[in-house]
DNA sequence: ACCTGAACACCGTTCAAGT
DNA sequence: ACCTGAACACCGTTCAAGT
């Protein structure tokens, strides 16, 4: 929180950027920051706190970055459309920090900014109708699936790279050869995202109108 | 595949499990398996390839656990049963091998042993009724979800371990408020996995059964 | 082909010392 | 309070050498 700290957790997600994670080494934050090694260690403990900091780090960005996409700042996040935002939030997110993003699912961050995501999805799924009993649950199912789409998506389990690769694989395998190598790939990722978010939306639906 | 390698990435797994990931350096795995450092290069290539082979590893355990979970086993994974044992093998893995685990999302993984997990899923879909053009799609939907859920329960990102904690840190916001303090922990996380499955699989449904 | 042992360039962290 | 510099116990990997 202080501003030494905040220095020190910029300079380490800027490293992860051009580098990779394991390219973020007390040493080179140090010589980032422009001061010695043992220098960090009074403001973010030792190597394994600094990274529990850059979760947190990437949580301010994403809340950041959801109240600009979402439409009125003063309702942000509390309505579909705030829900949305945050959504594609979590997937801008990945993009701009391919390396770190991998932390949040990595690592357990029970912070105060993480909170404040859970809340925003809670309202939204309260503004929609859903009953108090079932919005934690649904909470974790969508936020689970979002985040694993966007870390998917950027770590390259999709194989977005070589669709070949992904036809070639299966070839000898039932299932593909049944569903067919023009099915495979997607046409693009945008739209298997929105797809997924309305059938998540469906699910919402069933608990705010109940048949 | 040679017998060498397969003692290496045991070797490396058991270590992973008993002191984490963290613990499993080229010297402790040469070590355990009684060999010099440099001995392990010409079978499982550097450290990275090293992690890369653990996670094949992995994925072969994860069909070995699916087949034994599923009813007839010849049939194994080919339908509704078979996938429902294949998201519960999931479940065991991650719980089996917490440490290893999240491997699975942080290295992608184009090997023939993942292309047979991918293809256990397309047969159960295709069998439900959905269309081949949609079976791609919804199968990263689910094992998205599946292994998230999974990682998320292992790392702690669920906060099994302190249902307190997970209320008092929403304390102020209005969503937590609105939903109430009961709901915000689950029963116990086998049901809430089983009603997610179950949410999902209403989405399958849609698409084999259009309205 | 498979393995060893010494060596190199790193790493996180402790500690005593400075201001 | 905040920072430094030397030192320690590691790490992955290269290389020359052994069988």
């Amino acid at each position: 929180v202080t501003d030494r700290k905040r220095q020190i957790l910029d300079a380490a997600l800027a490293i992860a950027d051009a580098e990779g994670l394991d390219a973020v080494t007390m040493r080179a934050v140090a010589a980032k920051v422009g001061v010695s090694p043992m220098a960090l260690y009074p403001h973010v403990g030792g190597k394994a706190e600094l990274l529990d900091g850059l979760v947190g780090r990437l949580l301010e960005e994403l809340t950041a970055r959801a109240a600009a996409g979402a439409g009125s700042p003063e309702r942000a996040g509390l309505d579909r459309a705030g829900l949305r935002a945050l959504a594609y939030g979590v997937r801008a997110l990945a993009r701009a920090h391919p390396s770190a993003f991998g932390l949040l699912l990595a690592r357990p961050s029970v912070t105060p900014e993480a909170a404040r995501s859970v809340d925003v999805v809670y309202q939204a799924l309260l503004d929609a109708g859903v009953p108090p009993a079932h919005v934690p649950r649904l909470e974790r199912l969508i936020s689970t699936f979002v985040i694993g789409f966007a870390l998917s998506e950027v770590s390259g389990r999709f194989a977005v790279d070589d669709p070949e690769l992904r036809a070639r694989r299966g070839a000898t395998l039932p299932g593909h050869l049944a569903v067919g190598a023009e099915h495979l790939t997607p046409a693009d990722w945008d739209s298997e995202f929105e797809a997924d978010l309305r059938d998540l939306e469906s699910i919402v639906d069933a608990f705010a109108h109940p048949r």
